[in-house]
DNA sequence: GTCTATACTTCGATAGAC
DNA sequence: GTCTATCGAAGTATAGAC
């Protein structure tokens, strides 16, 4: 507010956009640029144009499109490693942590709305695009819960299921969930259908519902988890 | 066998390669193209060379890439109404149904795997490639499994829940998991872990366990549908 | 750090002979 | 119906000035 000069901000260039720092700006326009084209669909000219920058310098940042690609599908990815492991801090019993699980891949769907869209893509593609050594990296994220069904199944709470299939299932519900809502709007508006697109937190509910029920070893013992804010 | 001149086959043209008339094993090596690459990533030049014919020929029977995709799209996910239509034909309670449903999807992946390939693709593209006039076909794939577990509820075997979310979620686990094969292929052989690809008549067996027990009303009253072939 | 201008390549699509 | 040859657009990447 007062004329002194800020010490330590950074080189206030005349052309720098609002946002923040040049290559956030073109790791942010190309994260959304990615997620919505697909690799081989998205276009270096158009992720330089929506960080308000041109070609040339975006290649001062990066050396390729590929490593760009790489760098921030590899960011994304471990976000959800973050998201998973902050469900289970409180080392609560299986069927809670899962369903903890479960909401907060809608909750990060909703913050980032890239990641489901670059994981699926990047599945699709056979992790084409990453290298050998990024797979340590992957294999965190696919733990979580395949290791909460494994502490379900061991502590006598859950059917004993390969958690690898449960981890499959639920992964693949919840990205098709979140990825889908475009199509889906697409598709209700032409055929008038306004149920299409239910709330990703309603979604979440079921889903885990429909699993820790489905997991339950006997099915009188899934004790009802009170969902937060459920009125009923 | 004989030096009879066959009346009615079809000009023998000297260049016909096997596997059927140009027009279908263009249609046979688009889809494949499309599937594996998707449609920014396949390649006109590609699919030419696949079906063992040039450019020009291809645009001699379709007239450009976008109509070529378009119409094997719509026919494969065609080919997921018919199968799940199929499922229904004998009119069981509606678990056994969702189960015969599940168990479809997968034989139909086995059988086309560029199925769920594209399907995904073209959801996280927003059916971008689609017309208009092409969603009542889309719409008849999506209802079997919702039509089937409104039944389900209306019989009262199955808890009150949303069609479209158990629609969602089957769809998606199962697309994930059929897409996910090479994916995981890669995965396990970098971790050195064989535990991960498991036959998908295995996988569906765990869905639809899940998704019976977990929409029963009383849980005690899922009675365990009996696998064909099971020996427990 | 940021820009303009451009080199090089690939790709979808067409012209025209056979 | 099928091919060869090629056009023109678009795309990644770089050179070089400021």
């Amino acid at each position: 507010m007062s004329p002194t000069p800020p010490a330590a901000a950074p080189p206030p260039a005349a052309t720098a956009a609002p946002g923040g720092p040049t290559r956030e700006r073109i790791l942010a326009a190309a994260t959304h640029e990615f997620a919505e084209r697909g690799y081989d669909g998205a276009r270096i000219d158009a992720i330089g144009r929506a960080a308000g920058v041109n070609k040339a310098l975006l290649y001062y940042y990066f050396p390729n499109k590929g490593e760009l690609y790489r760098g921030l599908v590899l960011e994304q990815i471990a976000a959800i490693g973050r998201q998973l492991a902050a469900a289970d801090e409180d080392e609560l019993p299986a069927p809670e942590t899962l369903t903890r699980m479960i909401e907060a891949i809608v909750d990060l769907g909703a913050e980032r709305p890239a990641v489901p869209l670059l994981v699926l893509r990047e599945v699709l593609n056979g992790w084409g695009h990453l290298r050998d050594e990024d797979f340590p990296g992957l294999f965190a994220t696919a733990r979580p819960i395949a290791d909460t069904v494994a502490r379900g199944v061991a502590a006598g709470a859950f059917r004993p299921v390969p958690p690898l299939y449960a981890h499959l299932m639920i992964m693949g519900a919840m990205n098709f969930f979140l990825v889908s809502a475009p199509a889906r709007a697409r598709g209700s508006r032409l055929v008038g259908q306004p149920d299409m697109d239910p709330d990703p937190r309603a979604f979440a509910r079921f889903v885990s519902d429909l699993v820790t029920r489905g997991l339950a070893v006997d099915p009188a013992a899934s004790t009802r988890i009170p969902h937060p804010g459920a009125t009923a």
